[in-house]
Formats: structure tokens, C-alpha cells, sequence
DNA sequence: TGCGGTAAAAATATCGATTTTCCGGCCGAT
DNA sequence: ATCGGCCGGAAAATCGATATTTTTACCGCA
């Protein structure tokens, strides 16, 4: 019925309609469209998404597991809502995760990992900020190249969970642009680099000052 | 309709059965009742469990935040697979989240926390290994109460998914009484002993050694 | 003998309708 | 005025049926 879903030429499957739902509601509450502790009305988000109730349903569910949406059994779901506590918590143990992971990938470095990195360091220096969805997941895919060498499938989850829930956070604050007076360039490279040099504590020293400053930011920013 | 599931004069409210059913999945899961890898037919926990197939389907999607259970679009649901390196990396992160979670739980310590250590832990020492159930029940929940105090709902969360994730290796392995050869009652006095004394010190390695243990047997008893 | 293709069977995914539960407002009694 | 109990409408949960997709089993042909 649905001719955009025809399969087309490409070799990507049609995804479910869950799983589309899943990345559109995904992206609401990352992008900060959907507010911290707002109800996730079944029948809002169906003519919002125009899907069916059943895929919303195990969408919202399944986002449960990225801790971005709680359920609430027999009165539905509603967007995480959002505290200073929280953001310190996260913003803690992500330090405390991503510089294990860190150091145990440069541990495990080898030149197929070490390659990668360079390749999307440069796609990140290259990104241009204008392009926000791309230049979200070039900078993701960086930090989380940093760490997939780690050899922990489980501590890499955690940590991309970690990411996520800090990205909402920082989306959430305004767009101020404050963040600019920065130099994240300069940061990434510096992380970048020591991590080539398999130069751990450099490396983890100048990933966690780079988290803590952006934390600075969003503190700052919350404020206001 | 269904008799069985009238509010009776418990003030527990009846649960939905989504929430009914997805107990019901995890403790199969947990136990070993469902194989690692196996494919969860749909049909098939309709009749085992009898329950309608959304609820199933939703229960099933929250498992996936646990990591018990994999989803595939398109093609279902399927227990999550086992394997070594698998098992090791649960052991691995347990350890080191575990650690920091215990050291900052006694770092927080309040009187209140440790009385309610103090009341857990003679709950666990006079628990019988007969009752599974009630033992698992107790057992996790010393140990949960052991890091509970940390401040930090995400790493206690974390730490509380690890836990079960061993768990279920723990009863796929045969349920070898060699196991029982352990003073395991002794080790976790030992754990709670230095907590209440607030040694991080001691604490931690005792807590840590009890994990490796646990894992040895694990390991020795899977070759077999 | 094995291979590619295909039709039937099985299972999943999704929709639409129904049942249950929750929530807010209203009313009368203390 | 405040508390409890009782509607009525809204929302969530669940069921049953249908549409889609994946698997399986089979067949004829090189």
C-alpha cells in the first residue's frame, strides 16, 4: 500500500514500522522536541508519526532500554525527565566509563583501529556545523571509534548510552553558542593525537577535560 | 473474564499483563528454562504462558533493555546467545563498576544505610539454599544494598543488569554443588564485615575475590 | 546429483476494535 | 471548606484478524 516502502533497488531492507518509529520518537527526545517528563500520548504520537498504535507502543518500549523514555505500567510512557543530579550522574560515570574504555583500546591498539581513527578525525575536522544531523554523527562516530577498541562489547554500550543521554542534555540547553567560544577542534585533535601516540593518560586526560568543559557549558547554560 | 485476575482484598494492584508476562519471559530466561540463542517463537509463548500476543510482544521489547533478550526486525525475537568471551566481559565490567559503585556507597555511608546492610545481611546468612527463589531474592538484594548507597542511579542500574546477566550463567551452569564447597556464607561476611567498618579497602578486594571465585567455578564447571 | 526458483506454510508485524483502567470533576455529608 | 465516593470521558492495554515477510519444502532441469 505504502509506495514509499517499496523495496525499491536498494539493498536496505524496508525497516518495520517500529523501527522507524522507534528512530523518529528517538530523535524527538534527543533533539529536545519532546520535553523532559512530557506524557507520550499513544494517540498524540500516532497522528504526529501517522503509524499505527501497536509499532508506537514497542517503539516507546524499546526506547525504555536507551533510558530516554520511562514506562509507567498501565498508565503509558512518558519522556525522562531531566535534573541537575541526573546530568551530574551521567556526565560522572561516563567519565569514569569512557576513560576505562579509552585506555583499554589504545591497550589494544592496532593499525586497522588506528586507521579508522585517523579516517574519521578527519571527517570530523572536516564537518562543517551547519549540517547539525551530520555533524552530530560524525562526532559521535569519533568518540565512539576512540573507545570500540576496547575489546568490551558491554562497556561500549554502556558508554554510547551515556553519549546519547549527554547529547539530549546538550541539545536541551539552548543552542547557545558559547559552545563556539571554544575550540572543539582543537580538543578532538589533541585527544586524537595523543591517542595515535598510544599515549593513554594523555589521551584519557584530554578526553575527560573535554567532557568536563562541555559539562561546564551545559551547567552554565541551564541557568540561564 | 479472567477470574484469577480479580484486585481480591491485596492492595497490590493486579499487573498488567504485559508486566505479568514479562516476569514470566525473565525468570525462564534467567533460569535457563529458555536456551541461550533460542528463537522465541511468538505462538509458542502465546500457548506457554497464555497471554496475547501484544503483551508478549511488549514484554519481549523490554527484555532487550536487559540484554536477555535480541531483537531482530523483521524476524522476531531470540534469547540472547552465551559465550565465553561473553561471560568474561560481564565478569570484567561487574568488577570494575562494581568497585567503584561499593567504594563510593561507603564513602556516602549514613547510618541508616549501614542498619539496613546490618538487617540484609542476617536475612542472607539465615536463608536457606532450599528455598532457590527466596535465596536469589535475598542474595541479590545484599548485594544490591552493599552499592545502593553510591549516589549514583545510573551505575546502580548498570550494576544491577550485570547481576543478572551472571546470574543466568550461573544457573545454566550445572547446578554444581561444588559450588557448595565454598564458604560462600563466610565470603559474604567478609564483604559485609569490612563495609561496615567502612574499609573500602578491604571491602572491595573481598567483594571482588568473591566474584572471581564464582567466575573460576563458572568457567571450570562450562567445560564440562 | 545438485542447483535455482517458486509456491505453500509459518511466523512476524501491524491494524482496528474492544475492554480495562485511570483521572478529573461533581456532589453530598461531616 | 474538606473529605470521600461516584460518574463520564480519555487513555492505555489487550485481543482478534489481516497483511507482510521469512522459511521451508518441493520440483524440474542442467
Amino acid at each position: 500500500m505504502n509506495i514509499a516502502a517499496l523495496p525499491l533497488d536498494t539493498d536496505l531492507a524496508i525497516p518495520s514500522a517500529t523501527h522507524q518509529t522507534y528512530l523518529a520518537i528517538r530523535e524527538l527526545v534527543l533533539n529536545g522536541d519532546i520535553r523532559p517528563g512530557e506524557k507520550l500520548k499513544i494517540g498524540d504520537l500516532k497522528l504526529r508519526l501517522n503509524a499505527g498504535a501497536s509499532p508506537i507502543r514497542e517503539a516507546l518500549s524499546l526506547l525504555t532500554s536507551d533510558q530516554l523514555v520511562e514506562r509507567i505500567d498501565q498508565r503509558g510512557f512518558r519522556c525522562a525527565p531531566t535534573s541537575q543530579k541526573n546530568f551530574d550522574d551521567i556526565l560522572t560515570l561516563r567519565c569514569a566509563l569512557e576513560e576505562m574504555a579509552l585506555r583499554q583500546s589504545i591497550a589494544h591498539a592496532s593499525s586497522e583501529w588506528e586507521e579508522k581513527l585517523v579516517l574519521i578525525h578527519h571527517r570530523l575536522a572536516k564537518a562543517r556545523r551547519e549540517d547539525r544531523q551530520q555533524f552530530e554523527d560524525t562526532h559521535k562516530s569519533f568518540h565512539m571509534t576512540l573507545l570500540e577498541n576496547c575489546q568490551s562489547p558491554l562497556l561500549l554500550r554502556y558508554c554510547s548510552q551515556l553519549y546519547d543521554l549527554n547529547v539530549r542534555y546538550r541539545n536541551l540547553a539552548g543552542r547557545s553558542e558559547t559552545y563556539g567560544s571554544r575550540d572543539v577542534a582543537q580538543e578532538h585533535r589533541m585527544i586524537f593525537e595523543a591517542a595515535i601516540r598510544l599515549e593513554s593518560d594523555k589521551a584519557a586526560e584530554h578526553l575527560l577535560s573535554h567532557y568536563r568543559q562541555t559539562g561546564d557549558f551545559l551547567r552554565a547554560d541551564q541557568s540561564a
